[in-house]
This record gives C-alpha cells, sequence and structure tokens, in this order.
DNA sequence: ATCCGCTTTGCAAACGATTGCGTGAACCGT
DNA sequence: ACGGTTCACGCAATCGTTTGCAAAGCGGAT
C-alpha cells in the first residue's frame, strides 16, 4: 500500500476565531456565536451565510474560552485509583472493559473523557482531580484502599459515582455487584463441589475483594468449615504467575478448593496446576469472578461470579448524570450470579 | 467495614479564585499568579503567606482559564479509531495495555489524557479532534482502515503519532512493529510444523493485519506453498466464537495449520478445536500476534509474534514530545520476535 | 405623522488566569 | 544628601467565547 499523493489544503486564509469570521462577514462577533449555535434571534440568512463560510474555514470555537465562560467542562474524569496495586498498569481487564462502556455512554451524550490512574500518595488526590476545574463529573473506577478519601470528597462534591462496594450510611455514590453475595455464591459452590479447604486467591486490602473473601468466609462458618486461607495475590501480570506457583506449593495438600479475586487470576492458577500435573476441576475446583468475555473461551472454561458491566457501566453514568443536574440518585447494587462452567 | 464519621470541612471562607486570594491578603492578583508559579519576581516572605493560605484554601487555579491565556492545554488527545469494528467497545487487550502504559508515560511528564473512542462516520474526524483547541497533541491507537485521513491531516499537524505500521514515504509518524515481518515469522514456523494449507484468521480492512496478512502469503509463495485462506474474524467478544466455529467447520479438512490475528483470536480458536475434540498443536498447530500478558498462561501457551509495547509506548511518547517542541521525528518500526511455546 | 412592537444586530462585560510594563520604595556608593 | 540600581509589587491588557442589554431598522396600527 503506497501513500496517496498528499491533498493540498482546501482554504488559504485560516480563520481561527469567531472575530476573525465576524470581520470576514461584516458582522460582529457576537451574532457569529449565535448563528453558530443556532439561536432563533439571528436571521435565516446571515446564518446561512455565517455557517457557511465558517464550515468553509473548517471552523472550530476554541474550547478553552468557551468552557472559561459557560463554566462547563463538557469533560468526565475516569480515574482508576491504584492504591492496592502500585505497580498495575490500568491493566485489569474488567475494568478495562468496564472503562470502555463508560466510555461509549459518555460519548454517546456529548462528553469528553479525561483518563486518569492515580497512584494516591498524598490524601487529598481526589480533592485535587475534582477542584482542578476543568470537571464536569468524576466516575471512579474502584474504590481501592481510599474508602475514606472518596467519602471526604463526596462530603462536598456531589456530581461523584464510584464502581464499587456500597455500606449503609455511606455518603458516596457507588454501583457494583453485591460482592459479599458473590463470595457466598463462590463459596456454596465450591462446598458442593465437595471442597472442605478452600483458598482465596487475592489481596484484601481492596475493598471489594475484602467483601469477596467476608463473603467466602461467611458461608465456610455457616457451614461448619475451616476458615478460608487467605493468600495474596497481586495483579502485576509479571509477578503474580511467581506468587501464585508460590501459594499452590506453599499449600499444597492443605487445601482442595480455590476462590480466585478475579477471572484473570483464575486462569493463571488454573495454568499453574496443569504445570503441576494437578487436574481442574477434578483434583482441585476453582471459581473465579468477573464473568470476562474470555471466561467462556478458556481451556477449561471458567466457573465464575458475573458481574455485569454493561448494566452496570449504564447505572454509573445515570447516576453521574443525575447528580450532575442536581438529583441525589442512590447507589445501585446489583445481584451477581454464579456462571457454571468447566472448573467448578 | 462501617464509614467513618464525616470530616467536616476545614475551611469555611472557601477562595475560589486568584482574586479572592488577593484580596484576602491585601495584594494584587498577578503577585498571586506569580507567588503560587515560583516566580522569582516575589519576595520570599509574600510567596510563603501567599502558599500558605492558598494551600489552606485547598486553592486550585482554575485550568480553563490558564489554558486559555497561555495557549496550551497540557492535554494529550489518546484516540482509538473503529473504523474495522464498529462493534468493538474497546476492548482490544493488546490496544488497552499499550493504552496504560501511555497514560503512565504521559502522566509522569505532567500530561492529561483525553481518551475518545472514534468511529470514523465523516471524513473530517481526525481535523475535528486535532481543532478542537483543546489539545497539545493526538496519539492514535491504530491506523484502523484511516491511512489517508490520517495522511491528510498529518500534513498540516505536527504533533501527531501513531501505533501502526510505516511506509517509505509516508507523512505521519508512525510507531510499530514490522507487521509483515511478523507474518513472515509466524508463516516459517508453521512450515516447520509441517503445515501446507495455512489459514489467516482476521479480517484485513486495517492496515496492521493486512500487513500481516501479507507476510504470511509472502512467505507461503516463497516456499512455493498455496496461498493462504483468509477468514474474516471480528473482534467484538460476541460473535467472535460464532465466526471462529463456522470458519472451522467450513475449512474442515482443507487446513492443516492456523496463523491468528490477534492472541486474542488464537485463544478462542483453541477453545473451539478443543470444543470439536481436535488436538493442539497436534493436529492444528497455530501461532498468534501480540504475546499479551496472558498468552503464556493460557492451556496451551501460545505460541505467538511478540510486539514490545513498553518500548512501543515508550517511543510513541518520545515522539510526540518531540514533534510538540518542533523536532519532525521519524517513524519508528520495531522487530517482531517469535515467542516459541505450545501451540506451534 | 406618531408611536408601538418586533426582529435583528452591535456593544461590552464577563469568565479567571498570565505577563509585559511601569513605578514607588529601599538601598547602595560617593 | 543625592543620582542610580535593584527589588517587589500593582496595573491593565490579553486569551476567545458567550450573553444581557441597548438600539437600530422596519412594518403596521391608530
Amino acid at each position: 500500500m503506497i501513500p496517496k499523493d498528499p491533498i493540498v489544503e482546501p482554504q488559504t486564509t485560516q480563520a481561527r476565531t469567531l472575530t476573525d469570521l465576524a470581520r470576514l462577514l461584516g458582522v460582529s462577533a457576537g451574532t457569529v456565536s449565535r448563528a453558530l449555535a443556532d439561536s432563533p434571534l439571528v436571521s435565516e440568512d446571515t446564518r446561512q451565510r455565517i455557517q457557511a463560510l465558517a464550515s468553509e474555514h473548517g471552523f472550530r470555537p476554541n474550547q478553552m474560552a468557551r468552557r472559561l465562560r459557560t463554566q462547563k467542562t463538557g469533560v468526565i474524569g475516569v480515574v482508576v485509583p491504584l492504591g492496592h496495586e502500585r505497580r498495575q498498569h490500568l491493566s485489569d481487564p474488567f475494568f478495562m472493559a468496564l472503562l470502555g462502556h463508560l466510555a461509549d455512554a459518555l460519548t454517546e451524550n456529548g462528553y469528553d473523557i479525561m483518563l486518569s490512574r492515580i497512584i494516591p500518595d498524598a490524601d487529598d488526590w481526589l480533592e485535587r482531580i475534582v477542584r482542578s476545574g476543568m470537571l464536569d463529573g468524576v466516575l471512579l473506577i474502584g474504590q481501592s484502599d481510599q474508602f475514606d478519601a472518596i467519602e471526604r470528597v463526596a462530603h462536598h462534591y456531589r456530581p461523584l459515582v464510584a464502581w464499587g462496594t456500597s455500606f449503609p450510611g455511606q455518603l458516596h455514590c457507588a454501583v457494583g455487584v453485591d460482592n459479599r453475595l458473590g463470595g457466598r455464591l463462590a463459596a456454596e459452590r465450591l462446598i458442593a463441589r465437595g471442597c472442605r479447604h478452600i483458598a482465596f486467591f487475592g489481596e484484601i486490602r481492596t475493598i471489594e475483594l475484602r467483601e469477596r473473601y467476608a463473603g467466602l468466609a461467611e458461608a465456610l462458618t455457616a457451614a461448619g468449615l475451616p476458615a478460608p486461607l487467605q493468600l495474596d495475590t497481586h495483579l502485576a501480570s509479571d509477578i503474580m504467575a511467581d506468587e501464585i506457583a508460590a501459594h499452590l506449593d506453599g499449600a499444597s495438600g492443605r487445601i482442595d478448593g480455590i476462590f480466585a479475586a478475579s477471572d484473570l487470576i483464575a486462569m493463571r492458577v488454573v495454568r499453574a496446576l496443569a504445570d503441576r500435573g494437578r487436574m481442574v476441576p477434578g483434583e482441585m475446583p476453582i471459581v473465579g469472578f468477573d464473568d470476562l468475555p474470555l471466561a467462556e473461551s478458556t481451556v477449561p472454561r471458567l466457573t465464575t461470579i458475573r458481574q455485569d458491566l454493561v448494566s452496570g457501566a449504564t447505572a454509573m453514568v445515570a447516576a453521574l448524570f443525575d447528580r450532575i443536574a442536581g438529583i441525589d440518585s442512590p447507589s445501585v447494587e446489583m445481584a451477581p450470579v454464579l456462571v457454571e462452567r468447566d472448573t467448578a
């Protein structure tokens, strides 16, 4: 494929500003502004003339000026707090997929997205974001271990919605699944499979994961089984495999079932077990969490707890728009469901 | 976990603007601005007083005003053009990982990121973006099928860098791997495995994929083998599985090796073959493309063509910064390498 | 002919920061 | 004591839009 000849510039005189256009047409800048905004205050034919010239020049109004004047930015901040995973590089597939759907929903409504991946070093990281004066609202992808920081900001900043867990009396609006219930569902499945000594693969500093773990522990206790073995497993892909291998070797013989904090972890556990010649689910049932698109296409297919990110994204955006409009929409908690496949 | 009591507002008087602060201190707005910028034109102790009050009020300068005045936005647009995949939801894991690393590099240098996922409907989609007046530069994640549109804009807009393929004489700066070579590497591996009738799973409207296919075809011809069978496979996860199944059943017996356009496709092909009781690589060697982190953790592990996205992201950002500084940095083409694992 | 009202336009003040230029005060040496 | 620097700071213009208000033009009714 050979590149075509470059196309020459269509216009010789570049009108950059409203005033440029106005001068060219012998009208005032205000009129041009109104014409471009399809205001009824300008006559039909001047509007036509103005719009014609504008599109001929490929004119785009300066967004900074417009935003300064209107005090609206048209930008939603989507921020991923990584307090729990310093080394993570925005890689979690579930969050990324969520981000994709959020992007869709926001773009459809004419908003732009400003993406930040934040390692919360100073405790005013969120304040800095909301007061930067360039965001109409903020979407948090995950609560990480920053519950207090989020609550503090939610106290005086309304257009803020987080993906994650909502507790009774919580100030900030969160949408997510009932992680504790998810943990219980996983536990019940593993128990039904005959597991008695169940391990949880995942760190529990992140609120959501702690809830999943808590649900697991609850269900085990209720069934009169020993408490789960919690084994830190981080998402950074280069260390996760080693971590899992170490856990597996260290806990060898002491566990007979695994609840993985995410599908990604589950997949790597399956792999590590294959390395050791152990059969899944035969020797070691596993249930994951998320139900990534890929979960139905692994070998073996993942049994997992599904969180519906499409409706999650929709709910987040809806709540945010409500809050931008001044309506204090409540948190929403969706029900996770067990998806039965091959690994448990 | 029970939320703590909300923390009360630290300050009663909120100073929102420079002028507010100035009035409080009995100085002029200009002085405050200089003090906050650590300008040497303001005395040591007034600077201290100003900065103290500013941080006490949690003051953040309005970015819109600053940007309007300085004519710099501090924002880089990261745009994902989806001309080839209308239904794709920003989900390709390779692009997402690339995005993550780009986000890291840009954030470290003090830039914000504006993310757009664009379905190129009108042919001036890129013009609209670069002339919106709010971007200091643009990073394109993939060229999709928009080569001409990108060239056209590159003609008059310098701070633009794309991930993808670079041809001799191409105007716009692109960084990526040599996809054609990647295709050849895959072909050679499959040929060495004894494959004679090789299929390419992937669409070829996207420039990069077309090159991969071309490399495969070249190598097959050079080896005196029949041309590859090209089978469209789209990334939208809900249809990909069906598509692959149909291809597999339709081409049954006519192919004995597969080059998948991406690791994601490769994984699903492996799964689909497992459904049909066919052994990989025994009955059907497969090589993928990308070398996703997950590729070493599937069962079986993916043999694939690696593109190094860490150095890719670094190179893109470096090139962009050069171009923002006025230096016309050239395209960079990295060498893909074959990663030998289980599937071929 | 006068006046009213409606449409269409221009004028100018915002929005909140940055920055060149001017100026008053303090300070130096002679 | 005085001319000349130097140092801090204030003043005001500026970035490019949007928008309330005033006013001009014009037709029609009285």
